[in-house]
DNA sequence: CCAGCTGGCTAACATCGTTAGCCTTACGCT
DNA sequence: AGCGTAAGGCTAACGATGTTAGCCAGCTGG
């Protein structure tokens, strides 16, 4: 039985399947030997520190959540984009909440910390689907720090069980995609006058 | 000099102030007990685990974000009653970031916890925000989970110091409040279809 | 063929959370 | 007044977990 090579990328890869299945905070160096099939000690062949190994699973995540919002919403313009990406996004973070989890509290290293690239990849994602909407350049900044803020919150607390009452969570979302649209499609006829 | 006698409460509210400081993910029982001026088992007095010390913390932040929210939306309404109400919470998550991640880290633990009725003074407060506008009933559960999810998603972007580029987010704030407020009061006139 | 790197292992250590058991002090009751 | 008891501190010790050191087998290239 040739076991697959090791490397940091498989290793960080396991490490991320195993944080969506027992949740970021119950990551161990212990559980993900066990389940790599050595002992404890082997992981610092490819690891330097469980730190380390929290920050690989993170670029793996932002990489991923680019992408997933980058395919959704190819080919979309629009509506049809911002709701596609934001599904995708939701979607991701329900699937793999330990790997999202592990991208909220990751933090950049140093100026050449590729997750800081991994970053600007979901929020051009996002800028994409806001270009949809002809919005003042001034307030695109904005637009965008409020679309993040709305699908993060949600599906955070989506992932966390926030949401207690006894209402279809999948509706809410729809609900709010659409509101998000028609404010944006609103704001880009109207103008959105920050100043009350 | 009589230390000040430690009681439950006493001691949460210390760790409450101590993970508002070094982060809850940094919450150790030694540090507490070091602030506490005794040694670490002697904590077991008063709390029976770490886990019922986070848990505490996280009562105590969802209390005081409710009542920070009924106070600031006290004797307003309408767009004024939001606007308050959102910079109330964003500012508590801004002053109390430990607190408020111990709010979000914890689970209800039984049918009796009073973690239950914290969480839902808070969304009573927000309920109470969306009552100024009138919505069909059927939509307020979205509106409000649309709301918590675009404050909380903002404030706990902010406290994790998720915006990077140098635009004023101060104002982004406001734009969301006022990007919201618009909105929810375009769909009470002309109503929100969430069925595209 | 052998030199050396790769990647596993065991042993050992530090740090924490936690428990057990002791001891002093304050307080209430007779 | 005195004594029993509970509160609340302490030290010692244990278990789990992250980490380091040091050893060794095997593949691989010269």
């Amino acid at each position: 039985m040739p076991k697959a090579r090791l490397t940091p990328a498989s290793v960080a890869e396991a490490a991320a399947a195993l944080v969506d299945e027992v949740g970021f905070d119950n990551l161990s160096m212990g559980l993900l030997a066990e389940r790599l099939g050595i002992k404890t000690p082997s992981l610092y062949k490819h690891v330097t520190s469980q730190a380390d190994l929290a920050h690989r699973i993170a670029i793996l995540a932002m990489t991923e959540v680019g992408d997933a919002i980058r395919d959704a919403i190819q080919g979309r313009s629009g509506s049809d984009a911002l709701a596609a990406g934001a599904q995708a996004m939701r979607t991701y973070v329900r699937e793999h909440p330990g790997r999202y989890a592990a991208g909220n509290a990751a933090r950049p290293t140093g100026p050449d910390d590729p997750f800081i690239p991994a970053t600007e990849r979901v929020l051009a994602s996002l800028s994409a689907i806001l270009s949809g909407y002809r919005l003042d350049p001034d307030q695109e900044i904005h637009a965008m720090r409020t679309l993040r803020s709305a699908v993060h919150g949600f599906a955070t607390l989506e992932a966390a069980d926030g949401f207690q009452i006894d209402a279809s969570v999948d509706e809410s979302f729809t609900w709010l995609i659409n509101f998000i649209d028609q404010g944006l499609r609103a704001g880009a006829t109207i103008g959105n006058d920050s100043a009350r």
